[in-house]
DNA sequence: TTGTACGCGTTATCAT
DNA sequence: ATGATAACGCGTACAA
């Protein structure tokens, strides 16, 4: 039965250190630098901490020498499970490393973003990760002065922060929409996330558009539907354009539209890709499962988790400058959908 | 072009009280207390901080209160949407309370769990929420001794550490397995996650054996599988479950795993539930969607987590005093596949 | 209502 | 190789 005293604060430096009869500041070396450090005085310390079960103290470290171990990531989403493979990568770079990592998500918008940036930042946070490109004034001004590096993962943006891990969502998107046209196909519609305060869905329309004009192909703006995520989204897009002129291609670059659309195709009877064609953008598990399996690019959303923690905590350890863009490849994953 | 100087510290509190021509301790009271505040001294500090841009360092805060806004989660896995659904539910309920999420898997086990828990004990953390319900000694020690609020989450665990919030995954797998025993399936095979380290697949597998105990029904081993997670996984095991003696129905009490299977069907042409009959553990969107829609259970994956959160927060306001454990209902959700 | 003095637990710096 | 001292930036307790 324990007792609901006071929040203990637990034994101090200064306890283990007059357990082991030492000084605090040999406690401390014994923890940051043991090589510093004569093995005696090493072992008599170390056998202290066991003792008192001594867990340092990372707020008043971090406020005395002005550095921190803690990482501050905002994802636009927390249930969406594309990020969590990034946010994977972030997480096991960083614990190598032995740093933390705070999340907030910004479902709201850019204001929620700048409000979990206030936040980090009064942490005192290493630096940033925020998958969004679209931030408010606000945000900018706050991280400019607070010096903290940043790195940013949703889309290869023009007008970086300071250093930019990603993949060019437009170039993936102009990719795919050729490789659908090599394959044949010519009347082929895009469904994307609305587009409104997502760069990733912009630049992928305008990969989209590009294509088509190189192509001289139709583009028709019926064939370009803006949709809510999930399955049940792409249902109703696939339902919606085939009624009427159909295309013989959707492609679809955005969350499981694409799955939500096959699903429906099936229950519908129509034949894929008999009747319509259909992509993804993202290699999730399931596409590949499918029946039939479903053409999709394959993006490096692990690698963009990793590569940003690793920027992340070059640049703290001052081992590289500036700021940096670095542009992963995609991949495009032919299968029999298309 | 920024110059790369040191990482600046900002402006402190005496800064602002030295533009607003006051005294530190009233900018802390205008932070934190304004309704102790005169009017006008607030309008002059809030204008200040603006001015300068100033951003209240927390960890000096929270090493002087000895309290701190952070709550440390610790999730098996950063991957698996479905732990991204309470998770959504944990921040919701922090961030309306100013608190922040530190997250870190356990992916490799107890050990890494005890690992994280050590990290974020030295981050201070208000509380802590441990989606595992099996620890290492260490873990349980250091624990007890910060004398941090608890909340677990796995299962309706009987040794808890603190407060427990979940349902009951015996209860759980025993309500299916007589629903499908209602429908009138005789023949009922189980396929679980590895139950080594994973007290959430033991329960199931307890409520299996349970109900079947009750029902009178034959328990052969043959019939209880345990696989990896994954749709790959899925597609495997009811392979190997149909070749030899099938059973009629098959309770795929884990992950993704029954929309692998039956993905498989629909390649192998077995009709379901013609041929073999198939159960779902988890509401995901996916199962709703295909054909035939999967009967499944419904958790409240999200409440546990805004419950949780919520119990952490109302400890600490000592709103509530000692361990509790709290049962949701699950939820049968019956579909064309059985 | 506002301000002063001190302490929170650690690390940087300098001295021995 | 080890120790003494003074910050780090804020909040608590008390005084004015």
């Amino acid at each position: 039965m324990d007792d609901m005293t006071e929040p203990r604060s637990g034994p101090r430096m200064r306890d283990v250190a007059r357990a082991a009869g030492v000084s605090a500041m040999s406690v401390s070396r014994v923890l940051r630098e043991p090589a510093l450090v004569s093995p005696e005085l090493r072992a008599r310390v170390e056998a202290a901490v066991r003792e008192v079960g001594y867990v340092p103290n990372r707020l008043a470290g971090s406020l005395s020498s002005r550095r921190s171990e803690v990482v501050g990531l905002v994802v636009p989403s927390l249930e969406n499970s594309l990020f969590a493979a990034t946010v994977k990568g972030i997480s096991d770079v960083l614990r190598r490393a032995g740093f933390q990592l705070m999340i907030a998500d910004s479902g709201y918008g850019p204001e929620a973003e700048e409000a979990a940036i206030r936040a980090f930042l009064g942490q005192r946070v290493a630096g940033l990760i925020l998958h969004d490109t679209l931030h408010t004034e606000g945000t900018v001004q706050m991280i400019r002065r607070a010096g903290v590096p940043v790195v940013e993962n949703g889309t290869l943006t023009e007008t970086p922060l300071d250093m930019v891990v990603s993949y060019s969502n437009r170039e993936a998107a102009r990719a795919m929409t050729r490789h659908l046209a090599r394959l044949g196909y010519r009347r082929i519609a895009l469904v994307t996330l609305p587009a409104g305060v997502n760069a990733r869905s912009r630049d992928r329309r305008l990969g989209f558009q590009e294509a088509l004009a190189e192509l001289g192909l139709p583009l028709d703006p019926r064939w370009m539907l803006e949709m809510p995520p999930g399955l049940a989204s792409g249902a109703e897009a696939v339902a919606r354009l085939m009624e009427g002129e159909a295309p013989d291609a959707i492609f679809f670059a955005g969350d499981v539209l694409a799955a939500g659309a096959l699903l429906e195709c099936q229950r519908r009877g129509w034949a894929v890709p008999g009747r319509v064609a259909i992509a993804a953008f993202d290699n999730v598990d399931l596409l590949a499962h499918m029946n039939p399996p479903v053409t999709t690019l394959h993006l490096p959303r692990h690698e963009i988790g990793t590569r940003s923690a690793q920027m992340l905590l070059d640049r703290l350890a001052r081992r590289q400058s500036g700021p940096a863009t670095v542009d992963l490849r995609f991949e495009i994953i032919q299968r029999a959908s298309t």
